[in-house]
DNA sequence: AATTTTATTATGAATATACATAATAATCAT
DNA sequence: ATGATTATTATGTATATTCATAATAAAATT
């Protein structure tokens, strides 16, 4: 028997091959169940999973195209800094450096789109990989969102860490970049002269309430960011 | 009438929302389909794609968890530089440094799973934006995965843009890093001294078949890479 | 008691069927 | 010819039904 995954594959593999050419008209529902001997309900599903992960484009009446994609989406894992270091194997050490309620600088503000000049949970801390710098986080928490944190020292639990087990969240940005560093953080993380750093800013959000902005750099050296591998199954 | 879709968010809601919590198992499908007054099949469509997105796990018998995530996605767009930079209403150009067909180094012939020492075409070229350098790009495409290559002579179309545009592809990887720029590439950059670059490095397959590796550098203050938003529906 | 067998249960998936909806094509009235 | 109306068509979705499969619990056998 033909699952829809089965059909699901085999259309890929048309689109893979270029038989089904960028933009081109595939065939309808009802003719793909015709060859396949299957229903058209199971032809559907399969097509829908190939729309999901925006392979073709399906309009009703107008049928179905294969996308003639200008972009192409990569994914990466965000997770806990402790797992990324210890995963490869290394020591992992942290640090409180600071802790205190305070108004954050505008860019934070806007970031996180307050609007008030209310108090954040301001936490500031170094993480170590083998004994040298891997990251400072320097995070503004909303306490508005998480009044739980107000309670927590984050003396020997990372914000990071704690943020990721308890609260959810439902959607983040994320800004790449690489730059000079700060004389500060350049202090904080041992650099050599003129070494640059590897920049992340992420702000999550719990529905349209602002979780937590945080800016996290690491030495160019000792950073990398690898996506994984895309186009196995869906997405 | 509820359609698979309202009972996805709803259920989508309920693990937000932490009523149902990270690690405990759902109500069966029976029980949801009673719940929501329709029938086992269109809850099961709501719990696949829940799944399918990765916000529960399921196994036969055993029943429905909500993951115990410590790790989260992000997704990231990867366009035609031309449009990267029109789309923000620069003005684009794009200039061929150089054409040619070579072995590659050790590094690029690892990266792209090469074993021989067989010749692929490289190319080297710059991309404007509003005049200053933007982006170099530096690629290896393989002639025997893209005989067609052999023809183009990329003088006024970038490889990137033709090959996005000509060529399927299946997965692809990216390293991403901050970098002190080589002192060519500094030069053709045009960049001050000590300015760091962002370097992200690509090789994509078509199946098992390497297709191309590139490695794009930019000037560290012209570039950021953002994040599209998270969990608006699949994925 | 330990092991094997059987029954139960929850999810996975296919089928036939019915109706909804959006886009297009065809028709008709002006 | 032009514009409005209607028919057609492809996809979207829901339902009832059926069977498959995997994991667990219960029972039976040794």
């Amino acid at each position: 028997m033909r699952s829809y995954k089965d059909i699901h594959n085999i259309l890929l593999e048309r689109i893979k091959d270029g038989e089904w050419a960028p933009g081109s008209l595939v065939p309808s529902e009802a003719d793909l169940a015709l060859e396949f001997g299957c229903t058209r309900v199971t032809v559907n599903r399969a097509m829908q999973a190939l729309a999901d992960s925006g392979l073709i484009e399906r309009r009703r009446k107008a049928g179905t195209r294969v996308v003639q994609r200008m972009t192409r989406n990569a994914v990466f894992e965000i997770q806990i800094v402790r797992h990324e270091i210890e995963q490869r194997g290394g020591s992992y050490k942290y640090l409180l450096i600071g802790r205190s309620e305070e108004v954050p600088p505008q860019k934070v503000r806007a970031e996180m789109g307050l609007s008030g000049e209310e108090t954040l949970l301001h936490v500031l801390s170094l993480h170590f990989a083998d004994g040298a710098p891997y990251q400072i986080e320097d995070r503004w928490i909303s306490l508005e969102t998480v009044p739980q944190a107000r309670h927590e020292p984050f003396d020997t639990l990372s914000p990071n860490e704690w943020l990721l087990r308890e609260i959810p969240y439902t959607n983040a940005e994320h800004v790449f970049r690489a730059a000079r560093p700060e004389p500060k953080e350049s202090d904080y993380l041992n650099l050599g002269e003129g070494e640059p750093v590897f920049v992340i800013e992420r702000t999550t959000w719990l529905s349209d309430a602002a979780v937590t902005h945080v800016r996290l750099v690491h030495p160019a050296d000792s950073f990398r960011l690898v996506t994984r591998d895309q186009h196995g199954t869906a997405l």
